[in-house]
This record gives C-alpha cells, structure tokens and sequence, in this order.
DNA sequence: TAATATTTTAAATCATCATTTAAGAAAACC
DNA sequence: GGTTTTCTTAAATGATGATTTAAAATATTA
C-alpha cells in the first residue's frame, strides 16, 4: 500500500525512452530490450509497470500526446486568417523538425497512419480530430464561404502532407536532397516556402472552385 | 544443369506476393509464411529459390520498379511545361492509388524512407534520383531561369508530398476523412485539386524569388 | 524406362524476442 | 531492528517466425 518515491522513475524513464524508440522504428521494429537498454532498466521492468509491449505502446502514445504543443490553437482572434495560417505552418514544421516530445508523437503518428498496430482504435480520431479542425477553419476564413467541404480538405491534405516531408525522410536523406545540412535557417526557409506556395494553392483552389 | 518449364513460376508468384505483403506491412511487420501462404507456396520455397528474407526482400523492391511506370517521361518536347507537370501529377496520382505493380513500388519506396532497412543502399539513389530529374526540370522551365536550386528541390517536396496522401493514408481512413468512399472521380478530383493548387504555388514561390 | 536433376514438402532446428518467475535488494513503516 | 511492501535482477520459459534438412514427388534427358 506505500509507494516509493523514486519508484516513478525508472517507470517514466522507459515510457520516454519507449516513445523513442517506438517512433523511430515503429511498433514491430521497436524491441522491448532496445528500450529497456536505453532507460537503463531490465528488460522485465517493461512487463512490471505496463504489464504488454502493446500496453506501453498506447501509453507512450498518450504521453507523447499529451507532451506535443498543440499548434496554431486560435488565442487571438484579431489576426487575419492568412496570418493564422502562417503561425500554422510555422508551428507544424517546428513540431515535425524536433527530435524530442513534439516530433515524436508527430513520428508515432506516421508510423501508425503508415502501418497500423490497431491497438490506439480509440485514440486515434478523438485526439486527432481537434487539432485539425484548427486548421480546417483556417482555411474555410481563407476562401470565404462559398466552398465546398471536400475542397477545404483537400487544401488541409496538401499542407500537412507538405509538412510532413519532415518526419517522412530521414535527416541524412534529405540533406542528401537538398545538398546541405539541416540546419535551423533551412528548416525556417522551408516553412516559408510551405507558406508561400500553400497560401497560393488556396486562392487559386478557392477561386476555380465558385 | 537442367530447368524444369514450369520451375520458375512458384519463384515469381514468390516474389509477386512478396511485393504485395513487404508494401503492405514494411520489411519487418512482413512474415515469411505470410507471403508463402499468398503465394501457395511452403515456407521453405522462399530459401530455396531466394535464400534469405532479406534478399526477396531486395529482388522485390527491384521486380516492383520494373513493373513500375516511369511517371512522365518527357516524350512529346512540344507541350508547355505546365501542361507536363499536369501530366506528371496524374500519372503520379495513378501510380499511388493503384494497389498492383505501380502502387506497390510507390508504397515500397515510403516504408523503405518511414522506416529503413539498409537492405536497398544501392538501389536506392540510383533508381530514384532519374525519376526526380524529370520533374525538377518541369518545375524549372515553369519558374523560370532565374530562381536557385534550393527552391525548385522545395518545390518538387511540396508536389511529392502532396501526392504522397493517397500512400501513407490507409483508404478506410481516408475515406472517413473526406466522408466518402474513395471512387476513381473521388481521386481525379484530388489529382485535379494538386494541380492547381501546385501550379499557383510554383509561380507565386518563383515570383517571390526574384 | 532408367538415371538424373529439379522442385516440393513436412518436420526439425535455430534465433529472436516477449513474458514469467523466483529470489534478492532497497525503501518505508512500525 | 524487524517486518512489510516495492523494485530490481538474472535466468527460465514460451511464442513466433526464419532457416535447414532430408525425404518424397515431379520433371527431364538419354
């Protein structure tokens, strides 16, 4: 009936390293000893604490979840959609350019949409849902009402799919692509390419559409 | 030193399941047995005309190209190149939405990038890198001379990517997302929004360039 | 048809991981 | 300090899946 105080610790230290790891490799490539060596734990600690590689896997990705910063939530409502837009994208490319808690549940997200485990059913729509309906509204501010919900969604899937050309290929691909290293001043020209090229692509949907 | 006529047939059923189940589930997610069963075949079918896993796995990623369209080969010299790049994105569109030969590599390609193997090292840059050319060059006639390298490779990213939905978006979650079900209008209408959303895109980044 | 080469099969083996167990170490509590 | 509970560990067990083997079946050739 007591706990120790440390007792967490080694816990949460394996669920980080597991999100790691999970969103690195996904599900089946991801080895419970692999995340156990990296949390300086036993392998046995995984079945102690969450009882199921499965089990860690869904809490991982709750946690994940929970440590990801929502982008472009519409605090202030003042700024043009067109402005939201670009705190949009901004926010979405720095969450898929990070290594740490934010890429990594954008990483466990891919992996899953990917090659599905089945095990985040529940999950899935409810915390995905929200956050894209941001973006949806965005867009609908920006072509003004006369469009229809499946051209809103295709501008949705254009930007977001854009953006994850991040978590899609790995750091040394896309150097390899791009002929230089990754670097922070890259990645915000990146941005501003998306932006550019993404706010053009809306207008001229919207305006071949009414 | 003599072959039997029909000996190469279970091989090359082999190796067609192979492509079907390894573009499905990835590398690891992929059992050797499953693919056997698909083919008709008894495990050991696989050692005796392949050796290994791995090695099936490599001659499927090489029967798949093969297979594969090359999408837009610049064949007519006479039609503008905006008229190219709607060609590009069609047969890019096509290629990802098939589940046979053309969509299998496509999807081969994509868990080989989410999540590699190093099976394929040398294929890779080789195989690949022809096919991009084709459309940098369209996108750079679009801009015009004067715009870097840096943004027609954004450009290029931005198109892929866009395309890319279809393969990384399992068809029942997509036909959730866009509340219908995925009809061959349904994705000529999608091809048809990339397009122009593309077009706008490219000239207003290369109008911004210079 | 006999002799040989090729293909197919079921079962055995091996390897890799996940999971359990049982014993020991370290707190917490009295 | 002694007792109890919580953690940690190494080693055992089990499950799954890849690979090998050796024998049977099928074809080819002379």
């Amino acid at each position: 009936m007591t706990k120790r105080a440390d007792g967490k610790e080694k816990r949460s230290r394996i669920l980080e390293s597991a999100c790691e790891v999970f969103a690195e490799k996904g599900y089946h490539a991801a080895t419970v000893a692999d995340i156990c060596q990296r949390a300086g734990a036993n392998v046995a600690a995984v079945n102690y604490y969450f009882t199921d590689k499965s089990a860690l896997y869904v809490e991982a990705w709750q946690q994940a979840y929970k440590q990801s910063s929502r982008p472009g939530s519409p605090e202030v409502a003042d700024i043009s959609p067109e402005e939201q837009l670009r705190i949009y994208i901004h926010s979405l490319i720095k969450n898929f350019s990070d290594h740490d808690a934010n890429g990594q549940f954008a990483r466990l997200y891919l992996m899953e949409l990917v090659n599905p485990t089945g095990l985040i059913h529940n999950l899935w729509h409810e915390l995905i849902e929200p956050r894209r309906k941001v973006l949806l509204g965005i867009i609908s501010e920006i072509m003004g009402a006369e469009v229809t919900a499946e051209t809103v969604l295709f501008c949705d899937m254009s930007i977001v799919n854009q953006c994850r050309t991040l978590l899609t290929v790995r750091r040394s691909d896309l150097e390899y692509l791009l002929a230089q290293p990754l670097s922070v001043d890259l990645i915000n020209r990146l941005a501003d390419h998306i932006i550019t090229f993404s706010l053009a692509g809306i207008k001229a949907v919207g305006k071949s559409k009414n």
